[in-house]
DNA sequence: AACGAGGACAACCGCTGTCCC
DNA sequence: GGGGACAGCGGTTGTCCTCGT
């Protein structure tokens, strides 16, 4: 049906008042204004009427991945690890569905998680003899959670076949303790607005200025 | 210090489902 | 019932950053 819309690739690239690519601060700054005064919805109309070059699509990705007040982002804890390998097991790639028993992440952010370290680290322990393999995270959840459900000792059980390096000798309850940057330090470090890309700077800088602004 | 490879994440793309006329 | 518009989902790609050489 619709997809003659959005063949035309994404009905907007042929467009060249329609801007694609990294959000800038001003763009950011427009949506959540127009969001805090007008509310959500109807996202295409919501694109057009704030001003921004954007389709509705993009405008709606960014604040429901990035701009809502409640996304939470970085620093996954190991308890929210185990529950995404628990419902993983439970429903495979739905991620908006994993994502509504992980309050402030997103599907994107959870999808990216499980792509970039666990997929990742599933393949390595599928192919162990494959080049010089190293361990680099554990994900040995069960040693620590033993009320683990079997599902999720199914999907973990592979994992434990190696003996975790870090992890273990530390003794502690990061499962990727030299995986994960700190992406809120990293943020907040690197996002301040001399990056040329003006598209990194923390939510609360964001959101310091929308109180500035007075909205 | 420079450069290349790989990793992490943001954003886009294509498709499906649902609602409304 | 058919078709259009929109929201939402999952997969993929692009870009930036970090780390190793």
């Amino acid at each position: 049906m619709q997809k003659i819309m959005d063949k035309k690739p994404c009905n907007s690239s042929q467009d060249p008042e329609v801007r694609k690519g990294p959000w800038t601060m001003e763009e950011d700054l427009i949506l959540i204004n127009y969001i805090a005064n007008h509310g959500e919805g109807v996202w295409n109309s919501l694109a057009k009427a704030a001003g921004l070059k954007r389709t509705g699509k993009s405008c709606r990705l960014r604040w429901l991945n990035y701009l809502r007040p409640d996304v939470r982002r970085g620093n996954i804890t190991p308890e929210e690890q185990l529950l995404i390998m628990e419902l993983h097991a439970k429903w495979g790639n739905r991620w908006s569905k994993i994502a509504k028993h992980l309050p402030g992440r997103t599907d994107n952010e959870i999808k990216n998680f499980w792509r970039t370290r666990i997929q990742k680290h599933i393949k390595q322990v599928d192919n162990p003899n494959q080049q010089n393999y190293q361990p680099q995270m554990s994900l040995d959840i069960n040693d620590h959670h033993h009320s683990s459900s079997s599902q999720v000792s199914n999907i973990v059980e592979p994992m434990e076949t190696y003996s975790p390096t870090s992890y273990h000798q530390q003794g502690t309850l990061e499962p990727f303790p030299t995986q994960f940057p700190i992406i809120n330090d990293h943020q907040s470090s690197c996002c301040t607005n001399d990056n040329n890309t003006n598209n990194y700077w923390s939510m609360e800088d964001i959101w310091s200025m929308q109180l500035l602004n007075g909205d």
